[in-house]
Formats: structure tokens, C-alpha cells, sequence
DNA sequence: CTGAAAGCGCTTACAG
DNA sequence: CTGAAAGCGCTTACAG
């Protein structure tokens, strides 16, 4: 393999030369220029990675650690990983993606041995274990999901309770004064997922001004346990007249529930779920949502971090918490409740 | 951050003794040891992987390189990424994960600037262009998908002839004569995408030694689309008893059209899968399959990718293809074909 | 505008 | 059993 000497030979430079011809770090003839050029084509040079990180403590690598919990949806993780890996590349920074179960280790390895330029996390819980870790590391981290201590961290996520207002306000400028909620499981809650409750609280609250009566109820994250939960609670308030899915695992389900109830959407019961719309084409889901934006909270995460890392973002600077706005897509699930007889 | 050289120093021994001690690569006392223990404690010691990779020429990373194309059904690539990560883990590496949309560029980067140790790749095409860019890189390759020239690569698929073999043979031993192969879309053959017709081309043989008539036609690959393919075929072929579904966005789509035809299976209608029993959970398809195996397959290539990293495997040694035997997971929703009013 | 040299932090023959 | 030194392949002050 050619080395940087070998093409400083072959070009007739120094190796200083030939390094600054290729950096464009100082002035250089046009004449050497092109032939450090030829060298490097007729020799087919690429730098060593691992020496130039040496020799720069920079390894144009993020860090990104995903992890795959038990109750979660994977698929849902997915549009994350591509967000941030391609936001990555396009400014120059390639991926080493740790999928440990143990991600205080996988975090500890990659940083103190100084694979990577900075960390992304995702998932993060309400008080999470990988984050003292992230503090103390020399790396910069974006996380995509809000803790309680957001100290130290760039913070990027959707905002759940703005999500969870304009959920019940949706519906109930339509006229619906009943509602359902659907959330994540409750164990989500309890390892720390903030997300869950950070919803459902703000929806009780809009509720509460509105007037609106809202139950709410915590779904499995697996069928065909969600599918039976979907049963149970449209079984146990058949006033409800708007069904609010935040569980991507019950919205998957809901199509065939409803049909297996015979009922269609808007007609019999208006729908608003809350994932990303490639989400929605993936499962083909008919139901309007509020767009969580995976992609885009990777991009901004990525961005902020590459900022960080080359120092466009001094370390004193504040660190930034970002929630994202949520959007309605609009897929024509709600409507007008139904009349009821007698009503 | 510590260096060898700061552990050296507070445990009263030379750089090398210290890396010695560290790696156990030769006969250290008992004395010396423990001073340098207590010193990688008490200073957080970590190599430098950057450093290290350039003193062994290893850098414990292996590429993956995975596209997400457009005709593809994206949730049925996180398996195989999952598999491929983990058993790296396992095996001490770490991954570079590649998401770029021009793969052989992606390739070329990560090989050429030695990065990476080995390569998987995913999704590979019958003349897959990142190929001859593989077979002349330094570092080993294994691939997951079958190309039409396997030379200088280590090749792990899921025999997708026997698998088609095998899935006529089944609903022919419960009695059917009259099949339908849903497949996944044609311009994925055209793109080189061999898995499809070999299933499709062994069903065909195997149908006419049976005397069973096969009727197969390409699916989309996106909901909606995809669900009016299933509901056109069935149209088409009213005497059709069986369904085989060899295409992932056909089968979660598939439910849903069972009932807006009132069908059940296997009451009405034999349906047989070919996909991951993970995808089968994710998506809640009652449906009996060919498992796909795309955790085994990643784990079988990255297993064999780091023999040929450590030299367990001689470069002189002639490289493997190996077929997984599609295994049948049975769901329940086979049976015997309906008696015809007047059969 | 260019070159000789030091240094990044490791590992590993070589010597004792 | 241990140490001094060379080398991996870069970059970047320092000097001219």
C-alpha cells in the first residue's frame, strides 16, 4: 500500500509537501502540485485513517448507540439510524454503530479509546445510566430524546406535550367530547421512557380545560398482545368517539381491530396516532398522525455534534435543548364524531 | 488521557514491559504486573485505537455496508444489520456501519484508507458492482446474498431454491393442485436481485413434476400498492387453494385482504411465507413460513469474515458458499384445501 | 514556496 | 524476566 513517502518520492518532494499539496494547508506551486497529484492517481494513495487520526486526534467517526430494548419497536428505531447515518456522511463523518446491550460499556470503550469524534445517543431515558459516562467523556454528545438533567448535552426531541395537546385540541374542535389514549407499556415508563408520560399528561390537561373526557391506557408493545388491548378498551368505552394511538405497535394493529369490529375511520371512529410518516407508508397505516420525525431529529442531532466537534460550537457555549414542533399529516382518519341515536 | 508511557512511568517500568503486561504476549512477574495493574486503574488507562491500529495493522472494526433501496422493504434489513452487529460485538469488533447510497465509493473509502479489518455486505446483487472493488482490497469480504460470481469472497444465503421447492411440495402434500406465488417486485430482478427468481424458477420446476398449477406474478413492494396485487391475483385465480407470499410487504399487507375478502386460512385459502419469525412477531402474521433466517446468516458471515481477519483461515484457502435450508415454522395456517360445492 | 524533524501512542523485534 | 529503540503513516510547527 502507498504511503505518503511513497508518493513524495515519486513526485520528488518532501513528505511535508506532499502532505500540505493534498490538504491545501499552505501555498504550493502549481507545478509540485501537479505532480504530487499525478503521484497520488498513478500510485492510487488514500491516507492511512488510523495514522492521520494519530496525528490529528480526529477520526472523522461518530459514535452512535442504539439500542434495542425488549419493549420497543424495532422498526420504529430504524428511521432514526438512517437520519443520522446519512446526515453523518454527507458531512464527511462515517458511523460506528454499537448495538450493546451494555451501553455504558459500548460508550466507555469507544470514547476513552478514542474511536470517535463524538456520540450520538438514542433512546434516552429519563435518567440515564450513559449519561454521566457522556459528561465526563472528552467527546461531545447530542442525544435524540429528552432526560432529566440535560446538562453537559446537546438535547434534540420531539415536543411530546405540545404532541399531546394538539392531539385532544384536534379532535375536539371536531366535536368529540370522548376520548381514548393509547400509550406505550407502562414499563417503558418505569425504565425512564419520559416520552410516555410527557404525552399523556399534557393530553389530560387539555382535556381537563377543554371539557373533554379522556381515558387513557397503556398498550403492549408486541402483537398480538396490543391488538387484544385495542379490543379491551374500545370494549370498555364504547362512548369514546376518538381514538389516540402514541404506541406504533397498536397503530400496526389497529387496521385489522377495526376491522374486525366492523368499523371504519372517520365514519364510526375518528383516529390520530403519533409516528413518522414513513412509519405510516411501511404499514400502510390510513390514520392521520402528528409526525414524530426521526429523521429529522437525527439530522439536527448530527449537525449540532459536527458543530461541537470542529469547534464551530466553542465548549463554553450553552448547550442547546431543541423540541421539535409537531405536525399533523393529515390521512383523512378524523372527522366529525358519529350522531348517536337518541343523542 | 493517560498513555503507555504515563502507566509506564507510575509503575517504575519501560513503555514495552508495560504493553507486555498488558497484552500477556510474553512471561511477566507476578511483582511487575500488579504495579502495572494499579497504575491502568488508578490513571483510567485506555490504548489509543487509533494508535494501536496503526502499530498491528488491525483495527478490530469491520464494515457493513447496507443500502436501503427504494423497491426494498426496509424493516426486514434491520435483522440482518442486528445479527452482524452483535456477533461482531461478540467476537471483539466493532462496526462501521454504511448506509451511503453509492457503495462502491462507500467501499472503496473504508478499505482503501484501512478503517476497517473486513467487510459484510448486505444485500447483494447477481452482478453486484461493489464486487471486483472487494476481491481487490486487502482486507477479506463476506457477503450476505447470492452473486453469479462467487470468487474471492465468502457467499452465506438461504437456499432460496430449496425454499421454493420446498413450499410447493408442502401445500402439494396437503392436496392443493392449483397455486399462487406472489414474488417481489420485477424490477428488483432486473436489478439483479437473483433471490427472487431462484425461489421462483425451482416453485415452477417443482410444480410441473407435481402435476400443480402455479400461477406467479410480482408484488409491489409498498402498501398501498402491494394490496391491490393481492387482491387482483386472487380475482384472477378463483380456483387457487394456496398462497405462497415471498415478498415482506405481501405478506403484512395480507391480513387486511383476507378480510375485506372474508377469508380465513387455512379455512378458505393455505397461505405460506417466507420470512423471519421476527418479522412474523413485529408484524402479526398468523401465517406459516419459510424462516428467512437473516440473524444466522449475518452471524454465519461476520463469524467466517473474522476467521479470515485472524488467519484461521489462509488467504490460499479456498473460499465458501454456504446455503442455509430454509426451515418451515409452522403458524397454523396450512390445511387442507376447501371441498368445491360440486368438486 | 519548500524541507528536515519532531511527535501523535502504540507494538514488537532485538539485545541483554 | 526487562529495557532501549525502531517503526507504523500521518501532520505540523520550525527554519529557511
Amino acid at each position: 500500500m502507498a504511503t505518503i513517502g511513497d508518493v513524495a518520492r515519486v513526485a520528488g518532494v518532501s513528505r511535508s509537501t506532499a502532505s500540505y499539496a493534498l490538504s491545501g494547508k499552505r501555498a504550493i506551486s502549481e507545478d509540485v502540485r501537479t505532480r504530487v497529484m499525478d503521484a497520488v492517481r498513478s500510485l492510487g494513495y488514500t491516507p492511512n485513517a488510523g495514522a492521520r487520526a494519530l496525528a490529528t486526534s480526529q477520526t472523522m467517526v461518530i459514535g452512535l448507540l442504539a439500542q434495542f430494548l425488549e419493549d420497543e419497536f424495532a422498526p420504529a428505531m430504524l428511521q432514526y439510524i438512517l437520519g443520522v447515518s446519512n446526515t453523518a456522511r454527507e458531512l464527511g463523518y462515517d458511523i460506528l454503530l454499537v448495538t450493546e446491550d451494555d451501553g455504558t460499556r459500548a460508550l466507555r470503550r469507544i470514547t476513552d479509546s478514542r474511536m470517535v469524534d463524538g456520540v450520538v445517543l438514542l433512546n434516552v431515558a429519563e435518567h440515564d445510566e450513559r449519561l454521566p459516562l457522556l459528561r465526563a467523556a472528552r467527546q461531545p454528545g447530542a442525544l435524540v430524546g429528552l432526560p432529566e438533567d440535560c446538562s453537559g448535552v446537546d438535547v434534540f426531541d420531539l415536543d411530546f406535550e405540545e404532541a399531546g395537546r394538539a392531539m385532544v385540541d384536534h379532535l375536539y374542535k371536531l366535536g368529540h367530547r370522548e376520548l381514548v389514549l393509547v400509550s406505550q407499556p407502562d414499563h417503558v415508563v418505569e425504565r425512564g421512557g419520559a416520552y410516555v408520560w410527557r404525552l399523556q399528561n399534557a393530553a389530560h390537561e387539555q382535556a381537563r380545560q377543554r371539557g373533554v373526557t379522556l381515558h387513557s391506557v397503556f398498550g403492549a408493545s408486541h402483537q398480538p398482545e396490543v391488538g387484544r388491548d385495542l379490543h379491551a378498551v374500545l370494549d370498555a368505552h364504547p362512548g369514546a368517539t376518538g381514538l389516540l394511538v402514541n404506541n406504533e405497535a397498536a397503530a400496526a394493529a389497529l387496521p385489522s381491530v377495526l376491522h374486525e369490529r366492523g368499523l371504519t375511520a372517520p365514519g364510526d371512529l375518528s383516529v390520530l396516532g403519533r409516528y413518522s410518516d414513513e412509519f405510516a407508508r411501511t404499514f400502510s397505516l390510513p390514520f392521520s398522525s402528528i409526525e414524530s420525525a426521526p429523521d429529522r431529529l437525527g439530522r439536527m442531532a448530527v449537525r449540532q455534534l459536527v458543530r461541537r466537534i470542529e469547534g464551530e460550537v466553542g465548549p463554553g457555549e450553552p448547550h442547546v435543548v431543541r423540541f421539535v414542533s409537531p405536525e399533523l399529516v393529515d390521512r383523512g382518519s378524523t372527522g366529525a364524531p358519529p350522531r348517536r341515536t337518541g343523542g
